[in-house]
RNA sequence: GGAGGUGUCGCCUAGUACGGUCUAUGGCGCCCGCCUGCUAAGCGGGUUUGGGACUUAAUCCCAUCGCGGGUUCAAAUCCCGCCACCUCCGCCA
């Protein structure tokens, strides 16, 4: 949720980042109309309140017949302040319901545009040339079955399309993967976690997650449960309805977590081996920060994220994602893409916001200031997505021979210096 | 899943049988001041959170006793539903 403040004060800034979302100005309208009401709403309940309060102390005190006259007098006032209260209630449930709707401001300089718009920033390491190597490069799946890594026929089996098994050195990789970051991590100050993936609907819509991402989430109906599409919501809501004092901030955590998502909307992209898939682990960063760190944090996760690919030898770029494309919660996002050589093209495999206060105020994550509390910042950054840098290791560093080069760093988590079938 | 118990403003706690000076008690901790060679002790005051009135401060108003409803002129207190935790039983990695 944005600053209700920021409505009356400014809602020109509130239209211009709406605007730049590509989403209804109009709406910043019908919200600035729907508080005014509500404030109105809620003075007119508190002045009759406060009347009946007054009367009340009366009858407490008062006897016989002048117990039952007042008694007449705010039986009648009563039935007013009912009323008030539910118009009051109607008015900041609409509201709420409006502004919940309105993505986080966007911060100045994000690039304009949808999602082609976004702007590299950077590109590290340079693509292998496979040709001058005198062979074609296979692709993750080829590789992968061929070491004995990967099995869609039989996640299928199990549980559908876009399901895999990883095996023997498939699995092992994933050990690595997952300890080369956790290791990490430890080492840059982040707390080890392990959150539950199966949350409370409040986790969700607190992380701005049942908006228009409602339809990429899994639902459990039978008990209303949903299951996370990142660590990010249970590492937000780890704190929810707390006021942190201001010397624990900033604090770090790391978490591990399978992921899960529909993919709705997604129906033939991607469809091949394991880069768009229902269900994988992921490695995430996360914290909760001053508002005024913010920034700061986010250029510091973005360099993390960076540390860990270079670490793997991976090439990639650095994309400033646009403003139409951030999703509710995100003030900026950076996203980094890996080179893919048999697309011949950079794919997204991590992806880092800054959520600025917005989701700090929908879950009530508060600190302690100098004066009065303040809402906490929250950021989240991909440290490593299990599926996609599997594949980004497969075939950046497949040799001509169908083995696997094992980049150094990973090479103490993994024990060994190459894969072979 | 079954039976019972608990949930009060940082922590502990009084209050709930009987609805109304509860404007929620006391202690600990913390903050400010006084006192005092220093420290401790002592003394006085303050200390939930959110919203609002006011230019600021002081002050005042509204809500807030796990959450949500209901009864009532009036609810921490009575009624209903839910949630969390504890104890025991059953089941289970």
């Amino acid at each position: 949720m944005i600053d209700p403040k920021l409505l009356r004060t400014n809602p020109d800034a509130v239209r211009a980042s709406q605007k730049a979302r590509g989403e209804s100005v109009e709406l910043v309208d019908d919200i600035v109309a729907a508080d005014e009401a509500r404030r109105s709403g809620i003075a007119r309940f508190e002045q009759l309140r406060a009347e009946q309060n007054g009367l009340g102390k009366q009858i407490a005190k008062a006897k016989g017949d002048e117990k039952a006259s007042l008694l007449a007098r705010t039986k009648e006032l009563a039935a007013k302040v009912k009323a008030a209260k539910e118009d009051a209630d109607a008015a900041g449930a609409r509201f709420d319901e409006l502004v919940l709707g309105l993505g986080n401001i966007v911060i100045d300089g994000v690039p304009l545009g949808g999602e082609d718009d976004g702007v590299v920033i950077e590109t590290v390491g340079t693509p292998r040339d496979f040709a001058a190597e005198g062979f074609e490069p296979k692709d993750h799946l080829e590789l992968g079955e061929a070491l004995g890594a990967i099995d869609m026929e039989r996640g299928a089996k199990i549980s559908g399309s876009r399901f895999y098994v990883l095996t023997g050195v498939g699995a092992q990789l994933e050990f690595a993967l997952i300890n080369l970051a956790m290791a990490k991590a430890a080492e840059w100050g982040f707390t080890p976690m392990i959150p539950p993936a199966l949350v409370k609907p409040s986790a969700m819509a607190g992380t701005g997650f049942l908006g228009q991402a409602a339809q990429d989430v899994y639902h459990l109906p039978a008990d209303d449960m949903y299951l996370v599409g990142t660590s990010e919501v249970a590492l937000a809501a780890y704190h929810s309805d707390e006021i942190l004092d201001a010397e624990s901030l900033p604090r770090r955590y790391v978490a591990f977590s399978p992921c899960f998502r529909r993919e709705a909307g997604s129906y033939g992209k991607d469809t091949r081996g394991i880069f768009r898939v229902h269900w994988f682990d992921k490695v995430e960063m996360f914290v909760h920060c001053k508002p005024e760190d913010a920034v700061a944090w986010h250029e510091k996760l973005l360099g993390f994220e960076k540390d860990f690919l270079r670490a793997l030898e991976i090439p990639f770029q650095v994309l400033d994602v646009a403003s139409g494309d951030l999703g509710l919660s995100a003030a900026r996002k950076y996203d980094c893409y890996a080179w893919l050589p048999t697309q011949q093209r950079y794919r997204e495999v991590t992806s880092t916001s800054n959520c600025t206060q917005f989701q700090a105020r929908r879950l009530g994550i508060r600190y302690r200031a100098e004066s009065g509390t303040e809402h906490v910042a929250t950021l989240n950054g991909t440290l490593c997505a299990m599926t996609r840098i599997i594949i980004m290791l497969l075939e950046n560093h497949q040799q001509a021979d169908g083995s696997i080069y094992v980049p150094e760093a990973l090479r103490p988590f993994l024990g060994r210096d190459s894969l072979t079938a």
